[in-house]
DNA sequence: ATCTGATGACTGACCAGTCAGTCAGTATAC
DNA sequence: GTATACTGACTGACTGGTCAGTCATCAGAT
């Protein structure tokens, strides 16, 4: 043990490289070639990490394992992110920020509640259920709880905006009749079975798979039925 | 080097033992004493685990700091349990096998399906979100995915009971038409808002409170109102 | 020749799991 | 009743392995 000399004349021989990086730089041009190389870099390194977080989660996930799979070397890493922790955040932040938008975009239609559910299902499977977004989710739900500065983050970026658009939506939709007033105060029900579906597609799919898509129109369907008087 | 040291030599001398126990012993007899004090070690280790894995997850925990909370060192653990897996595991398996249990219990009973909904609604709040039950479960959500034996064994002992319970209390209300056919499919939707108040409570709570159980009491409102024609 | 991005061997910290040693409590001997 | 031997629950220093983050060095671009 101990070592107390610093220092190791490290004489490694040089070796062929991993074959890593086909170059296409013949095609491409000066600066522009060298920008478009390095932003595809940070690129793998994000979706290495995430298909990592993924099946590991943030503390078993290796930066090691993360590098291999994005072609790397670990250091390179450290070039574009600050460390393990800023990774992971600037991860779940690149992807769920945009969310928040394409919600409230919706929102602006005026049209009949059940209508603009549908579309608000069909959001929901074809641009998270069936993306690589739904892992970033449950990545928010599995390790939020430890990066209260994340947390903090996506409710105020994402969730309270995709609340508010809601309410406001179901507020609306109340005025006319089409739901109770009770239901403003909750928009998570309208959301909680794609939560649901995230969960269990993690979880318990293998045993039992469950139809999203359908559930979620069965769902719908339940909460804005055409009912007799409030 | 190699320090190629059989295991032998302890050189430490020992210290005297720092007065950390206070024990009761005189007022518990003979062998009962020994095991209601080795229970009572066991229950204090499960609880620490409980409060740590739930603050820090699995990974991140510190076998050690479970002692200090437990009091004990840490060997003891490892003569209650083999292993942090194992610790953890039967931490969840203790507190959520019984579960199943209740609500098949309760679904034996024959009542309107609104009723029948309120009381499994007070049940959840009661006996779930109101307890530490709530934690064990967000671990289930959280760390289910890298214990595929646990999710299985919970597949298995509780969900696939709970769940078939529901269907069958569905399938009577779905034969009185106090439900679409369609709701048979997914129970899930019913149980939907509770995972989600779960998930919230842990990573937005602070930021925006949510009352479960009328939340709770919406939901169910929306899915048992009194509907036109089928 | 120089500059910059990239590399990967290395270090230091950390922690699960081990095990030699301790001691309160019990059993047996006198 | 007291002394002595025994037992096993409990302890915590230690080991071995792991991994985040660093940095001396390299290679391709200009």
């Amino acid at each position: 043990m101990t070592t107390a000399h610093p220092r190791s004349a490290r004489k490694t021989p040089r070796r062929r490289r991993g074959a890593a990086l086909a170059h296409r730089a013949g095609s491409e041009r000066g600066t522009g070639a060298r920008e478009a190389r390095s932003a595809a870099r940070r690129e793998a390194i994000l979706t290495a990490a995430l298909d990592e977080f993924s099946v590991r989660g943030f503390e078993a996930t290796r930066l090691d394992d993360v590098a291999k799979r994005a072609g790397v070397a670990k250091g390179t890493i450290y070039l574009y992110f600050r460390d393990k922790e800023s990774l992971f955040q600037e991860l779940i932040r690149a992807m769920l920020t945009p969310l928040a938008g394409t919600i409230e975009a919706l929102g602006a239609a005026d049209m009949p509640i059940k209508a603009l559910a549908e579309r608000i299902v069909d959001l929901f499977v074809n641009e998270v259920y069936e993306t690589r977004r739904k892992d970033v989710i449950r990545l928010m739900i599995t390790e939020g709880r430890r990066f209260p500065t994340l947390a903090e983050f996506y409710y105020r970026e994402a969730l309270s905006r995709i609340i508010a658009a809601m309410r406001a939506i179901l507020s609306r939709a109340a005025a006319r009749g089409e739901v109770p007033e009770g239901l403003i105060d909750f928009p998570q029900i309208i959301a909680a079975p794609g939560l649901v579906a995230i969960i269990w597609s993690g979880l318990f799919e293998r045993f039992e798979p469950l139809d999203v898509r359908k559930m979620m129109k069965t769902h719908v369907e339940l909460l804005f039925a055409p009912r007799r008087v409030p």
